[in-house]
DNA sequence: ATTTCATTCAATAGATTGATTGATTGATGT
DNA sequence: ACATCAATCAATCAATCTATTGAATGAAAT
């Protein structure tokens, strides 16, 4: 009666949970819940899908239990539930990145041509040294809902025309969204392609702001 | 070039991973294949499947990266993977007993009469001051694969006619396989009618055994 | 009240997944 | 070489999942 018969449905509504991050859409979309709420429109943008079918990703999800929803007006804003889903996400990343070879290919694909990481905690002592300039080159939008303090916004393809309005002799620390955002790479690249001295962050916003440290909104 | 295509790629390499978790079945194998090595034979077993469609779920968690082979004669056993699956099962359990009501239920029905839990920490120091009796009351196989230091091994459907074996006066901690292991909660209740004080360990061995805790093998 | 817009629902077809059956492989002992 | 045993493979059918389409909500604006 204790039996097997309830570990099996045990075990089946967390497969259930499991299985609503089995689908490459519906990661990319979560990457971009993260980020901080986002419309379905917005959110079928950003992952280049329909918006029928962003918007099925995205009530699985809800129904899993890993975004929530509020209404704004005409629009539907999705964002991260409560619970620990930024650790899950972030443990799923680990495994993946251990062991996959291509997998952890594209992520070195991203840090190579000398681009290093530099880690929350070096970045967090620099910050208090003053000694560095943090450059966030998500777009505009992402930006004005939630940065690192004392950020500066380029976004990425904007980056090369306006160099001139980085200070020179400083470190430059980019970031993006998450680990898996080429952009910060990018711009690290080009920033020593340019005689910068640069690094990317190693994780992202989410992470930072899952981490609990201070973020500054426009 | 290094645009979104990328990003897809990563992103369903990673759903991979997560849909191989996305199914009861595996999940509970995975829950066995945590205890120590187990063969194919074994597993199906414990879980309640054919040998074919254990073996099918098992090749498909290798393939995915989560468990790992070796071959014993004419058996081959299979065991947890070298990187960080554990701390990934943990997260996927924590995550689905915050969210889902009815797991939440389940693993409480098994905390129910008073079944209270002891974390490892309060454990680990009742340890050091010899006040408490570790009751182990998994199979007798299971237990001599690895167990915690100094356990008396008691299997649960035993329990009731081995009582005299137990000393008294002194507080018991039962333990199992895992937090979804209802043997543990079912001993500690059937002590309790019987006088003892006793609880629940909070997890279960893999996970003492994958915090680094001391493990004693038969 | 009607129009507009963002989102969801419903229905469909194609692809993937899961359990079962029986045959096959590979290692061991006679 | 042969028989035996554990595990895997191959083929099948049912069930589930995914993307697309077009229609239906439900909240604001005119």
């Amino acid at each position: 009666m204790t039996g097997p018969d309830i570990q099996n449905r045990i075990f089946a509504e967390i497969a259930e949970l499991a299985r609503a991050m089995g689908h490459g859409h519906r990661l990319m979309l979560l990457e971009h819940v993260a980020q901080g709420e986002r419309s379905v429109e917005r959110l079928a943008e950003l992952a280049g899908l329909s918006l029928a079918n962003a918007s099925q990703h995205l009530q699985l999800l809800r129904r899993a239990g890993l975004v929530g929803t509020r209404r704004d007006g005409k629009r539907v804003l999705y964002r991260l539930a409560d619970g620990p889903v930024a650790p899950l996400l972030a443990a799923l990343r680990h495994l993946a990145e251990h062991n996959r070879a291509d997998v952890r290919e594209l992520v070195a694909g991203s840090r190579q041509a000398g681009v290093e990481a530099i880690s929350r905690e070096e970045l967090l002592e620099r910050m208090r040294e003053n000694s560095v300039i943090l450059l966030d080159v998500r777009p505009q939008e992402e930006f004005a809902l939630g940065h690192l303090p004392g950020a500066l916004n380029i976004p990425g393809r904007e980056l090369e025309r306006r160099l001139a309005e980085l200070p020179a002799g400083q470190e430059i620390v980019a970031y993006c969204r998450g680990p898996y955002c080429v952009f910060s790479a990018e711009a690290v690249a080009l920033l020593r392609a340019n005689g910068f001295e640069a690094r990317k962050l190693e994780a992202g916003f989410p992470d930072w702001k899952a981490a609990g440290l201070a973020v500054e909104a426009a």
